[in-house]
DNA sequence: ATGTATGCAAAACATTTGCACCTGG
DNA sequence: CCAGGTGCAAATGTTTTGCATACAT
């Protein structure tokens, strides 16, 4: 299955890529950094340099199979790319994130585009917050 | 003027601050980088060290005086922190920000962090696109 | 005077790159 | 076999820090 992305993608179907690509399907921390990446494949005996966890994020970026963010706090993360567009919250405590889609603010930012001859490209809508005591593992 | 504030930010007023403050206060470029503070100041015959530049920003930033943003690219950019809160629109091609601010979006997003349990302590609106030829200087 | 600011150079990070070696198809 | 992938170490770019000196009050 994996690997069908992959070739789908013009990549070469190597253990790293797979690797890496497995651990984004499977881990339960859907945005994870580079460094993130690095530590879950030492933890699962397989190590791959950061050098090439960052080659293979890039061109997995590239191809559309991943997406970067860059959320505050110096690493970017990166997450699978489902096919579903949605935005972020985010707790400052805990680093919990919460994925969420709203059509009525995609619309509107459509709008104000459009009402400021821009064409979108991409957007970027985060909140920061704490989360409630039950919910905050910190 | 600008000494008051950073008095009242329990800053001293020295050149190095003043200068700071002054430059992000007539710059017409609203959104500036450290290096771009850097180089306007060269410009106007006032070298400040980079490293200095960076801890003025980031007391300023702590003081309230101004806000610090990640957009892609790098960089953190600083501006002035006028009191109106507002989102960005990014140009990709020539760089151009244009401010916006839509109460929809804003009581949309307090309503969402609100639904999962999250007090809102900050949140980044950013939307990505191409602006119009004619404007776009690039 | 004295506590703070500053400059400089070095350190700290995150990320990228050059190059020799290895591997998948 | 051979283009492309990988590891390692070194380079990069941005931001931070240590320390000796200079400055504001």
């Amino acid at each position: 299955m994996e690997d069908q992305d992959l070739k789908r993608a013009g990549l070469k179907v190597t253990i790293s890529r797979m690797k890496i690509l497995e651990l984004l399907e499977n881990s339960d921390k859907r945005h994870m950094s580079a460094e993130d990446i690095y530590k879950a494949l030492l933890d699962v005996g397989k190590e791959i340099g950061l050098a090439t966890i960052y080659r293979v994020l890039t061109q997995f970026e590239a191809a559309g199979l991943v997406i970067r963010h860059h959320f505050e706090g110096g690493q970017a993360v990166f997450e699978l790319e489902r096919g579903h567009h949605h935005d972020h919250l985010i707790c400052v405590k805990c680093g919990k994130i919460v994925e969420f889609v709203d059509e009525s603010i995609e619309a509107k930012q459509e709008k104000i585009a459009e009402e400021n001859g821009f064409k979108i490209s991409d957007h970027s809508l985060i909140i920061y917050g704490v989360c409630s005591k039950e919910n905050c593992q910190q």
